[in-house]
DNA sequence: ACCTGAACACCGTTCAAGT
DNA sequence: ACCTGAACACCGTTCAAGT
């Protein structure tokens, strides 16, 4: 169904979204995504150099909605509810989110979500390069619990046999009611893990 | 050229990994894969279901040369090796690299490996079940790590980007001499603030 | 019964030909 | 000068035809 002309970066971005949400991640396509518009599908490269380019794009689009929220809370609670945020709206586009894992989204929402974490590491108590580290690390261990929950545009059921696989190791943990490598329950305990370690840091820097 | 005939999926696995190490990932095809062995394309799919469980196969082939080492270190030690290990294992096979970032390696190796976490993690004297979900957080961000350093096989330029972008933020850090986001001091950082956290977790548990 | 390879239904991107 | 779409060089996988 062909619809008007005007090609934006933004009306080709919001129509690849749309198919992925649909379709799944290899459906996004540079032919499906023209034909979605109704141009040819080489008017898309007047406006991304690749589709590597325009699903970047995509991918930052993606995080339109997240919300930094109250800027008076705490700053663990301003952390989590940012990286939460961020798996969140990742997961609500599962056919961008392996994308998201693999590369950072950079343009509008990623320098957004960048600074809004910078403020809050800085309201902690680092140190302006430790800040930076640490977020860096963030969005690492962010992207990697996507990686982790999606896989192919749909969520992966494969991840739960790591669970499985640990548990059945000589130690003998109990092994049944462990949260699945890539759920909500997972997510938090190493998040958990990661502002333990920030709070020492943290302490560290404002003692030097 | 073509070679003998026996087939197996360790050959065919071997065959892969070579030519992911000397032309990247996209190199990695059923028809170049047959081309190296000499064979039929469709001979392949008579030892794996489909591309997806030939590539985990030899995601796993890529993690054999990491050595757990001397079993007496300190425990942080023995993680350290590990993770850092695993890291640099994938590293040294940028072609799959990708691949181990987006699916853990679950056979021979990867349970190898997940043994050696466990009883390191059982060693610092976490509970079993804190030392699986440790596990996966630490599986996650090695995971992580990699795909901040390889992107399609090569390393990647492009996140570099990252660093540069949140140092040109309002808050206004020093901006130079920082790692940059896929390089080893980057990922000795985050290591570092997993293993306070751990250290944290393990106190707590021994209390309890 | 087993194996093969032609064929199907796609890709991203180049580039020559049209306007 | 700009735009188009045919064509190139590939994919993973199915399946009918051969042995």
């Amino acid at each position: 169904m062909p619809k008007a002309k005007p090609l934006t970066p933004a009306i080709i971005a919001e129509a690849a979204l749309r198919i992925g949400d649909r379709d799944g991640a290899k459906a996004m396509s540079m032919r499906r995504i023209a034909g979605e518009l109704g141009c040819d599908p080489m008017a898309l490269y007047r406006h991304f150099p690749d589709r590597q380019a325009l699903l970047d794009a995509v991918a930052d689009l993606a995080m339109a909605d997240v919300r930094d929220p109250d800027p008076g809370a705490n700053w663990d609670h301003r952390l989590h509810a940012l990286v939460t945020g961020i798996r969140a709206a990742a997961l609500r586009h599962p056919g961008i989110a392996p994308h998201v894992a693999a590369r950072p989204p950079l343009a509008e929402q990623g320098q957004r979500l960048g600074a809004a974490m910078m403020t809050a590491l800085t309201q902690a108590g680092l140190s302006p390069a430790d800040a930076i580290r640490t977020s860096q690390t963030l969005v690492a261990y962010a992207a990697s619990a996507l990686a982790m929950a999606v896989q192919g545009g749909t969520r992966d059921e494969r991840w739960h046999q790591v669970s499985d696989t640990l548990s059945s190791l000589p130690d003998a943990p109990p092994g049944d009611g462990l949260p699945a490598t890539g759920s909500d329950e997972q997510f938090e305990f190493g998040l958990r893990l990661l502002l333990l370690g920030i709070r020492h840091v943290a302490a560290a820097d404002a003692g030097a």
